[in-house]
DNA sequence: TTTTAGCACTCTCGGTGCGCGAGTGCCAAA
DNA sequence: TTTGGCACTCGCGCACCGAGAGTGCTAAAA
């Protein structure tokens, strides 16, 4: 991406903040006048011929403003875009969400949902943080009536699993406990492949259960993660999806989690901590071509990561949504840390603003 | 509702099986030679007229054909609409699938939405099933790092609530494994209230663990139950949902759990089995204009029920859609009856097709 | 060499008018 | 009570028009 001059890039950068306020393709007058620039509208016309020859702006037709193309937008996004914060009192009350609903997994992930849709008037996707490896915590069983007995697991991380199964035989409660917490002695730390070997010489019942321990981690580790999502409705109504051939893909994000994956492998690494913009499909996903994401993953590198984002249109408040992303993704960061990493300090009283 | 005349019922029901089809309002000459009637073009617009008249039918400018009216709707599904099933290898697949993640209780409702979303061409929606009051399974006591610990609790039928919290001490995994099997003993098979009076006495650990016990239990009495759902992609195609102005409702419907339960709490009773029709909002819920919802609850009478249903345009395969959730609303009944009810036989090898 | 003013040009948008066709409502006859 | 006939209505698609916005180009000014 070459260098634009000072006032190319300022004359961008004005078309794209105005067109993202009014949704309104944007002329050399209106621009001039708006911003008080101390140049001629034809001086900004030929900076905007010359941005448009270079694929920077476009035309809907002859006699309207500009509009910023996908190229513009990720210009704007790379190289006018100043890496900024959300405000700090908006900061402030975010981080006390948080801080409030800490001890309640389930609760991480609809409340990073909402602040984030809330925050940038767009739609939000969430995953939950998942294992780079299962690793065995403890298991339960739980005797439900007759030979039907239910096997929670408790991951590390707090990731929990549940699966009725049935016994051959009827056992009491007192001796399935038992049997869970000799597997809880044996088991605990391990992963499914570490579990596995230890498996022969154990008695048929604790073999049966660990057996099927071993299955769910491996299927805790091949399953794609919960998707928590919010602000759908607020982002249907932006004109630029009222009319519905637009929405396909914007819906398939935020339903199909095949595709959320997808498109989640292509934009981003393993790293945790950069905030990736995908505009407009980028070519790979037609159905995107409306859209932009903000999508960034959080966690713990190595040892438990989900991802979270935005999804809106290309005409999209895009400094808002990197600092929404980048924080909200901190403090879930944060909270994972908490939660997988063994021996840490749990909760420094040390706020995160 | 009034008693119509067998023709004029005839009539109504094809303009409605019509329209239903082609999504354009149908004229009298349109109805006379799609179906091989043996009356003129003529009678059918007397009837028509009457029917307009009457309310059913309604026009939406002069020369255009008929469309049925709200009210249309609701004499259709109430009075000429046989009760139907899905047909039997449509059921046996189903039933097959629902037979494959039976031992899987966080299946349950994605496969019940994808089910009813899938056979109606329609989104669904599905809320977890929920215990009319609580009732104490089982605890356990996860040591995470230093004084945090997760507390699981296993309540009657599976539902699971972890809670993460600091004890002032740190506590070896054998003693909080102790002090879970001591409440164990204790609390298994009741709600918070019959639990609260038994806790002053017990040791202090005991004692703190239990008051978050409670609390839980109190939470999950009061909370929504977490809603599933699928098939709005395909929704949002249908031809009344393009132009983004009726798409409102039905996003409120999927995405904000309050309206949802609002719409529930109007429509459904706390009976279980029957199928209930919302049309058009039923003028009760502006939003919902354009759509309507075929509902049911689900589960075990006073014990623990969910509610399920499909919501689509008013335009809609009535018959399809109150089949389907009649009938996955039968197969998740017995999931849950298996899961919840006590001393019952689990899982009985007759299969229900 | 760069900027600016002027000007012709293009194209959308909203409004209007018109013919077509679908479908109705009504009436008189069967 | 049903039916054929017929006038009538009204939306839809199309073309047309004028206004307005915004451009590109050119020639003059800085």
């Amino acid at each position: 991406m070459e260098e634009l001059t000072p006032r190319r890039q300022m004359v961008l950068g004005l078309v794209v903040r105005e067109f993202v306020r009014t949704a309104v393709p944007v002329g050399s007058r209106a621009l001039v006048e708006q911003y008080g620039l101390n140049v001629s509208p034809a001086t900004v016309r030929n900076e905007m011929a010359w941005l448009e020859e270079q694929g920077y702006l476009t035309h809907p037709h002859t006699s309207a403003g500009r509009v910023p193309t996908d190229q513009g937008y990720r210009y704007f996004v790379e190289r006018l875009l100043r890496e900024t914060e959300l405000p700090s009192p908006e900061r402030r009350t975010i981080a006390h969400q948080f801080q409030q609903i800490r001890r309640d997994i389930d609760e991480w992930m609809p409340l990073a949902a909402s602040v984030l849709a809330r925050t940038t008037n767009n739609a939000a996707v969430v995953t939950a943080p998942r294992a780079t490896q299962a690793r065995y915590r403890q298991l339960q069983l739980v005797s439900i009536q007759g030979r039907l007995v239910l096997l929670v697991m408790v991951l590390q991380g707090g990731l929990i699993k549940q699966q009725m199964l049935t016994l051959p035989d009827m056992l009491s409660q007192a001796v399935l406990s038992e049997a869970a917490d000799r597997l809880n002695q044996l088991c605990t730390g391990l992963t499914a492949a570490e579990i596995e070997p230890r498996l022969p010489g154990l008695p048929p019942l604790e073999t049966d259960i660990a057996q099927l321990a071993v299955e769910m981690m491996r299927r805790a580790d091949s399953a794609g993660a919960a998707v928590y999502h919010d602000g759908l409705s607020a982002l249907l109504q932006e004109p630029e999806f009222t009319e519905g051939s637009r929405t396909r893909g914007v819906l398939r994000v935020i339903e199909e989690r095949s595709y959320l994956e997808a498109v989640l492998a292509d934009a981003l690494g393993p790293t945790v901590g950069s905030v990736q913009v995908m505009i407009g499909g980028e070519g790979r996903f037609d159905e995107l071509q409306a859209c932009s994401l903000v999508l960034s993953r959080y966690g713990v590198a190595g040892l438990a990561t989900g991802a979270l984002g935005v999804v809106g249109p290309t005409r999209m408040g895009y400094d808002r949504a990197i600092s929404a992303v980048r924080y909200v993704a901190g403090l879930l960061s944060d909270l994972v840390h908490d939660a997988f990493v063994t021996g840490a300090e749990p909760f420094p009283p040390a706020e995160r603003v």
